[in-house]
DNA sequence: TTTGACAAACCGACCGGTCGGTATGTAACT
DNA sequence: AGTTACATACCGACCGGTCGGTTTGTCAAA
């Protein structure tokens, strides 16, 4: 629910995130289904009665990992933007950002591999869409900017694109997990915004100012 | 192939084929790790001797609805192809005729799920790689084919452009998955066509014949 | 045409082990 | 004294997998 109000107080939060660092961890390498509390806990060097004192349930665990590890990625990815000027290459630097969190960070797969995974069940779905959809609103915000400063064309939709960059990322980033373990992670992302970036640009070409529609 | 030397022999191979689509089901809508055996079992309405009559573990059935399922979609992927005459028309229609595949078929998505579960163990991970590389390998080849057709510039990077493709289909068929269940799976793929194609395809407009490089 | 032998196909009870989760105890800090 | 922060011990359900046994189909000898 409103996830855990926050208690906040003492010395056992220093607990609390080594079991979520390491359940994030357990996640993002072997998923949730495939994840056991008795890896997680064995992983932090506790027992089963420290783990359920800080965390309800496997799922709760679950939820927080996900929220957590969004939450900082998604400031990683701000930090980022903030180093550009331009909305496009705001944009481009997120990405960028991105790719680093994958190759550095190896819980940063969990919150792809929970969301699909938890995804699956009715209830918690709700919870796991607005990963994406915040996602494309960030996007979606950066290439709108981009247009008012020129370096977008006015006719593109900028919501439709933002949907494809967040989606051909993450489909990337698996591909890139499996084939390579993210060691070309970047290089598949450079190549994707080869691909788009032509497209949407303004051609600012001396010549050949605009093709008619 | 190699699996279990084809015994071909009598009408048990209906049953093997009616457990091989209820797990194929199953594996796509909860996962390997997720997918119980006894589920499986379940839904076919066999019992467990029977199941290890023609399976002798989890991990082999697994492995052969992978198999099996991605066989099936590259035939129906060919079979498209076939239907259009230019290369580039065939890459589409083939991406067309995957995006059918995942809105008819519930258990398409078993392929993608075992691909990266099953990848992730070591041992396993040479047997998923071929389903992405054989992907890439025939979009390259057609886009080789439309170079030399001249419908794609000759400077693109065709394995580059076939892996971009593929990766960003599996992105897009899955935040289609969770955010409509499929239903705008073909609306994702095409946004995602209009944003490349552009780059790759040649200009055959009346004027302006060509940019230089 | 029956019958006996053998294999293919299937049944369901059962195994050790692990799962997520609980109950209870206790040492340390406030 | 009371709460916080753990540890220990334990629970029933369920896991993947095994096993002895039964049924069904095939074919050949009688």
């Amino acid at each position: 629910m409103a996830t855990a109000a926050a208690p906040v107080r003492g010395r056992g939060e220093g607990t609390r995130r080594c079991i979520l660092d390491e359940a994030a961890l357990a996640f993002a390498r072997t998923g949730y289904a495939g994840t056991s509390l008795n890896d997680v806990i064995a992983a932090t060097g506790l027992t089963k009665g420290a783990f359920y004192f800080h965390f309800p349930s496997k799922e709760a665990l679950a939820l927080e990992v996900f929220s957590s590890k969004q939450q900082e990625w998604a400031a990683k990815a701000v930090e980022a933007a903030g180093r550009k000027e331009s909305a496009l290459d705001k944009l481009i630097e997120m990405m960028h950002a991105t790719c680093d969190l994958y190759e550095t960070d190896p819980a940063a797969r969990a919150v792809a591999r929970l969301c699909w995974e938890l995804g699956e069940d009715p209830e918690l779905a709700p919870q796991m869409k607005p990963f994406l959809t915040n996602w494309f609103d960030i996007l979606e915000d950066l290439l709108r900017a981009a247009q008012k400063e020129g370096d977008v064309r006015k006719d593109v939709d900028a919501r439709a694109v933002a949907e494809v960059c967040v989606a051909s990322f993450i489909g990337i980033s698996d591909v890139s997990h499996l084939l390579s373990g993210n060691m070309d992670l970047r290089q598949r992302a450079e190549q994707l915004m080869d691909l788009i970036l032509p497209t949407i640009r303004v051609q600012n070409n001396r010549r050949a100012p605009a093709p008619m529609t």
